[in-house]
DNA sequence: TCTGGGGTCCTAGGACCC
DNA sequence: TCTGGGGTCCTAGGACCC
């Protein structure tokens, strides 16, 4: 064995990146909002340990908010996004090769330390770096696989220390053993009743079935997935961060849309952040898909989406910004309330590698617009993404959904950084 | 009253071709 | 009554993740 896998994952991690800057919330139960807040998607421990649960609709705990006076947020991604970053950073001094996997995880390969050096004393050490030096709580999991490092990533969650290794391999079955299916990475809330009924109840179960049944039953990943459970690497460390295949942005209203002109409104603004998005990853698409949505738990329901190819890819947001409109005006119908548009861009490129038109020698978008997007790119960063906008997207806002209870942009917005009394 | 947002991958089946 | 076989490509839908 020449490498180890190690997941890092932080604790609580929206919760922990509001505690940071209110050190006078610790011990009391937190928890953050998803983007309209609609629903619970951080938990503190002292919140989890009340019984809220995970993706729970706000207007079900309200009971459990008064009683145990639960603090709440909500959500912040610039702070989150920004604190991530800094972890990663940290991270990255440990690693001879690093896989951010999402905004509060990243598998770490090292080099199996020499004999009679504790991997669980190096564990300890990056967690208490990442501790010092950014202030988030992380727990960390080892094993020979990446799904073996997410078990033990479970187990290091209910460690004081916050590691722990699965190296072994009596210790790796006896684990398994005591692992419901559910709980294995890849297998969800559907394929665990069907794996059931087929005998495989633990993740030892699973690791030791056929995999030539399993390939016929279910499919390659969980025949993948079987195997890292039997300590085979099968799905490899990915530290080049992929080249998008898509790139949406929808929103959820504060309140429910009625009128054509202000859908327009939204539809624009999400498409112009999409075209920055797109900008930022230096791509382009080829085409759009819009769609728009009433409340799924009301009536009369309506959705829809369209899907529009672009002549010329491009990343220039007028153009994407129209295209949008149109579609958005062939779906759309009157007298519905609307709950949510959106825009997503597929089939993408990268500006670099462009299958280009007959006459074209080079992909590049003509001189007037790419100075224009690079100007607004500009002036967003160096001001604020509120600092311009395209007319478009509107003044009022209506439509903006509803963020009452957020928190400074203390690291992103120099107006809004810390300020310490003494 | 109030229920997020953004992704990826796999497979089956249809369309189409020779 | 008879009604091929094999291959590719595309898409919708299903499943998963955080």
């Amino acid at each position: 064995m020449s490498e180890v896998v190690l997941l890092i994952d932080c604790n609580s991690f929206y919760a922990s990146c509001e505690l940071l800057f209110r050190p006078d919330l610790k011990g009391r139960p937190v928890i953050v909002l998803s983007n309209n807040d609609g629903c619970v998607v951080a938990r503190s421990k002292e919140a989890k340990k009340i019984g809220i649960p995970m993706g729970a609709p706000l207007f079900t705990i309200e009971h459990l908010i008064k009683t145990f006076d639960v603090v709440q947020f909500s959500s912040n991604y610039p702070l989150y996004n920004d604190i991530s970053n800094r972890v990663m950073n940290t991270l990255r001094r440990f690693a001879s090769a690093i896989e951010i996997y999402s905004i509060d995880e990243a598998f770490l390969t090292i080099p199996c330390p020499k004999e009679g050096v504790d991997i669980l004393d190096l564990a300890k050490t990056i967690r208490q770096t990442v501790l010092k030096e950014i202030g988030i709580p992380v727990s960390i999991g080892i094993s020979h696989t990446k799904t073996l490092a997410k078990v033990a990533s479970i187990e290091a969650k209910k460690n004081a220390t916050g590691v722990h290794a699965l190296i072994e391999k009596k210790e790796i079955d006896s684990t398994l053993q005591k692992l419901d299916v559910v709980e294995i990475w890849g297998i969800g809330q559907r394929l665990a009743p069907k794996l059931q009924s087929y005998g495989v109840f633990t993740a030892l179960d699973l690791k030791k079935t056929d995999k030539t049944r399993l390939k016929k039953l279910f499919n390659i990943v969980v025949v993948k997935t079987a195997l890292e459970l039997d300590s085979i690497p099968s799905f490899e460390l990915e530290e080049i961060p992929k080249f998008p295949k898509s790139i949406t942005c929808s929103r959820s209203f504060g309140k429910p849309i009625e009128e054509l002109s202000l859908l327009q409104e939204a539809l624009s603004s999400y498409t112009a952040q999409a075209a920055e998005k797109l900008y930022r990853v230096g791509g382009t698409a080829g085409g759009i898909i819009v769609f728009l949505t009433t409340n799924r738990f009301s009536e009369p329901f309506y959705a829809n989406s369209i899907y529009i190819p672009l002549m010329e890819k491009t990343f220039y947001p007028p153009t994407l910004m129209e295209k949008g409109l149109e579609g958005l005006f062939e779906i759309y119908r009157a007298g519905y309330f609307y709950k949510k548009v959106g825009v997503t861009f597929v089939d993408l490129s990268r500006t670099t590698q462009h299958q280009l038109t007959l006459f074209q020698e080079q992909f590049q978008l003509p001189k007037k617009q790419k100075e224009l997007v690079d100007a607004v790119h500009r002036i967003k960063k160096r001001f604020g993404i509120n600092a311009i906008q395209y007319a478009s997207e509107g003044i009022r806002k209506p439509w903006k959904n509803k963020k009452e209870l957020r928190s400074p942009l203390y690291t992103t917005l120099w107006e809004d950084i810390l300020t310490i009394q003494i």
